[in-house]
This record gives structure tokens, sequence and C-alpha cells, in this order.
DNA sequence: GTCTTTAACTAATAAGCGTTAGTTTTGCAT
DNA sequence: ATGCAAAACTAACGCTTATTAGTTAAAGAC
């Protein structure tokens, strides 16, 4: 019937991609179905097929581009010259431009991720596990200067991550608060507390 | 063949519940089926029939069990005479208790409650929007107390659940460091920040 | 030991799933 | 206009799902 659009300099797999992040983060991976996605593309199932592989590719590539942005980022930040605490806020202040840029993207990432299949499952934990890693030295390093009290790196830094990875409510804040103010809030609050 | 077993005050729906919970936690609850559900307890499908009502109904049981903890923790705390730092400290502490305590039925309450059936997801939600009313309405007392620093009362309200709703990580750390410890971190950190 | 209830079983249903095969339509290049 | 490639379509397959019906086995009461 109708076609898939894509812009100029889009693919369309990167069309369906991007509308797979969308139902994925409203349905949950397993309760999206194939036809559903080609129903909001205006398509039958099968004609997707012509330009994806399969429905496991979809969620693969999702929750790679995410990983992979994450990735890159914390390796440019390790490498530079800034306090500890600048480095752990840059990191806070990547998490929730990412999330607001790319919102089902990252949400699918950070919660459907269960469902990728070997050997993706176990290469996606990985990077996850070297980005927190990475993030845990940074720590350290920022105790052993006295930059920040004596604490248990690992939790603090799953504590961080927690909070903002379970960014999904803030997405109704995009309007209603400026969108500066919001990742300022969150990142005095991880950093120096609630109490005066 | 084999038989469920209840111990003593256990009903055999409770028993399936429980492990419902963990399977729900480890797949996802549209990945999970109830034929692994009935493997795990030694039994055929539709035996399980004798006992629950359906699958759905499953996860409502474990979705509202939990909300109701939580729901009925916060009524004691807010009409309570602590300071508001004090009364937010103890709802973070609750978070962590019910999580190491009850992990598999809090993990699918944060995670699986997508998959509720109307009217019940419209009254999950209504209970933790209420739920988040109360604990945004405490750290408002704070802010107007001079106890805490001028900030959005609702963002840090979110970033305070997000946090101690992404526990699943602490699991592993139970036997590695000691739970009290754990507890400690995590509220010194929400409340007082990690820098010195 | 018989009766009754509880809870297991087997067999089957209807629906939905991802995906493939084979065919037709569309749209661009010549 | 003609031909070719891209991308849509329809039909169908094989599988899994939650759940129901009907039946048999087990357990407790008297």
């Amino acid at each position: 019937m109708s076609k898939i659009k894509a812009a100029r300099n889009t693919t369309k797999n990167a069309v369906i991609c991007k509308n797979a992040a969308g139902l994925f983060r409203k349905k949950g991976f397993r309760a999206a179905s194939m036809r559903e996605l080609a129903e909001q593309l205006g398509v039958e199932a099968p004609s997707l097929y012509n330009h994806i592989g399969s429905k496991s590719e979809l969620l693969q590539n999702i929750c790679f581009n995410i990983a992979d942005d994450f990735t890159r980022h914390i390796e440019t930040v390790e490498v530079s010259s800034h306090t500890a605490a600048k480095k752990i806020e840059q990191l806070i202040r990547f998490h929730i431009k990412l999330m607001l840029r790319s919102f089902d993207e990252v949400y699918v990432s950070n919660h459907e991720w269960k469902h990728l299949e070997e050997p993706h499952l176990a290469n996606f934990l990985n990077q996850r596990k070297a980005y927190e890693s990475k993030m845990v030295q940074i720590v350290k390093d920022g105790i052993n200067n006295k930059e920040f009290k004596k604490m248990h790196p690992q939790v603090t830094v799953l504590t961080i991550l927690s909070a903002v990875r379970g960014l999904e409510f803030w997405q109704k804040y995009k309007e209603q608060i400026n969108t500066k103010a919001l990742e300022n809030n969150i990142v005095q609050h991880l950093l120096n507390g609630i109490t005066k």
C-alpha cells in the first residue's frame, strides 16, 4: 500500500529502528509484535523483512547504539584532566542529555536488554560492566584525593547509575522545567546531597 | 505426579505467587510461561489453575502486595513527628529493606507493572502517584524548614525513588557487604552527597 | 473400608507469534 | 514506453501461548 518514508540520509532500516524503539518502550520487547510495528509504519508485517533481519536484530541495534555512545563518552572523560567530581558531573549530565534526546532508545537499552540473545547479551553486560568499572575508578580516585567522603565506591556508583537510568519520569518535565535546571538539580543532588 | 508443597500457614496460592515472582523477575512477565512456572513446581501447567485464577492475577497479587506495603509505611511516616530529613531517611531505608527481604516481588512490582490489565494498571499508577505526592510534601516541608536546600521537590523525589528502585544490582552485595553498611552508604549519599 | 473433596492428570482449543515463499506492484533509469 | 530493481502484497507455516473440559488419582473424615 503505502511506503515507508525515509528522509534523505536516513535508511529505511533506521526509520524502522526508531519506531521499534518507541513500541518496545511502550509495550516491552516481548509484548510488542511485528504486526503492530508494521501498522505504525503503514505497512504489512512481512514487508519489514525487506529492510531488517529480525526482531532480535532491532533490539540489538537499539541497545548497542546506546551502549556505544556511553562507552565513547566515558573514554573521553576518563583521560581528561578534570577533578573526579567534575568527571562524575559530566557523566551524569551525559546520561540526562542522552535520555532527553533519545528517550525511547535509552529506555529500551536500560530496561529490555534482558531479551537480547547470546552472544549479544554477554557482550552488552560486559560493556556495561566496563563502564561501571571505569566509573568506580573515578570515584576511588576522588576518595584518595579527599575530594569525596570515605564510602563504598561500588555502591556509590550503582546508586548514581540507578538514579540516572530510571529517568523515564522526567520526560514529562521536558517542557515544564528548563532542561538545564533539571540537569543542575540532579547533579547537585547526587554530588552534594539535599541537606543544608 | 507430585504435589505443590505448602508449609503450614501458607496457602498453595502463595507458593505459586512466590515462584511466579522469581520467574517474572528473571524472564519478564511476558516471556515467562505458565508451563515453565509449573515445571518449577513439579506439576503440569493446567494443575496451577486449581489454585490460581490466571497469569494476570499472579502479577496483580505481586504488584499490589508490594504497593500496599509501601503505602502503609509512608502513611505511618508522614504523621510522625520526625524532621523531614529523618522521614526521607526512613523511606529510603524501608525501600532497601523491602528490596533485600522480597527481592523478586519488589523487582517485579518496579519493572513489570506495565503488564497489569485495566483497571488494575490505573489503580497501581494512582497508588504510586499518591506515594510520590506524600513524599514531595515531605521534601517541601523540609525546604520551608530550611532543613533542605532550595530545589525542585518533584525532581528530587523522583531522583531518590529512581535510585532506590533500581536496586537490583545490590542483591549481589548482600553477603559481600554488611546490610546496614549498604543502607547507610545510600542514605548518606542521597541526603548529604558524596563531596567533602 | 467407603465417601467426599482436593488436586493432579491428558487432550484439546483458539489465538497470536515471528518468519518464509511466492507474487504483484511501484518507481526510477534509460 | 520498456526493463529492472526495490519493496510492497497475500497466504501460509510451524510454533508457543494461556486456558478449558473432562477424567483420574490421592488424601482425609467418619
